[in-house]
DNA sequence: GTGTGGATTATCT
DNA sequence: GATAATCCACACC
């Protein structure tokens, strides 16, 4: 699913504001056998509870004292597995660096704690569009920021697409 | 109630 | 590469 959701497009309508990024950088967070996910080992906190939501729903959870990352979950309820948002792709006219990056996307599309549990599939105002059509050249990596998670640290979780200027991370991890 | 540290980013060297 | 900003969730008492 983090492979199949680079290239989508993810749309807030807001009266008359609509925002729409192309997503071009993802993670997957494997549930209670992931050491780097916060359901690891089954755990259930007030926090990670969307995790465990149908597939569709957006888990939402607030780092470092300022930033927001945003996740769809992606398998059946209780099970604990979702996807990464990293990074995306504005209107061209927008700057590159815009949604690259997990907190710098939740910012620009106004993503905070708040909207952790919430369904996107059939919502009013947001939208995740399924575009059809060929697959960018995807570059894989393990993942970004997750030393402290054991065997976990290196498993290659980290998808992108190499013909974006929006994937975020050092020029080492953009290849 | 207290202590620890983080799925980040900006700004320095 | 190093470090600060900044606060909440979580574990443990």
């Amino acid at each position: 699913m983090a492979r199949a959701l680079l290239g989508q497009v993810i749309v807030h309508q807001d009266g008359g504001v609509r925002r729409a990024a192309r997503i071009v950088e993802t993670e997957a967070y494997l549930g209670p056998r992931d050491a780097a996910a916060h359901t690891w080992q089954g755990r259930r906190t007030p926090r990670v509870e969307p995790m465990y939501m149908d597939g569709g729903h957006l888990y939402v959870f607030f780092v470092y004292g300022m930033h927001h990352c945003a996740n769809i979950v992606t398998r059946g309820e209780g099970i604990g597995e979702a996807v990464l948002l990293r990074a995306a792709e504005g209107p061209p006219a927008a700057p590159a660096r815009l949604l690259s990056g997990p907190g710098r996307l939740c910012a620009a599309l106004g993503i905070e704690s708040d909207m952790s549990g919430t369904d996107l599939v059939g919502h009013p105002r947001w939208r995740l569009l399924l575009r059809p059509g060929p697959h960018p050249p995807v570059g894989v990596t393990p993942r970004i920021g997750v030393d402290y998670a054991g065997e976990a640290r290196d498993w290659p979780l980290r998808f992108f697409d190499r013909t974006s200027p929006a994937v975020s991370g050092p020029a080492r991890m953009r290849g």
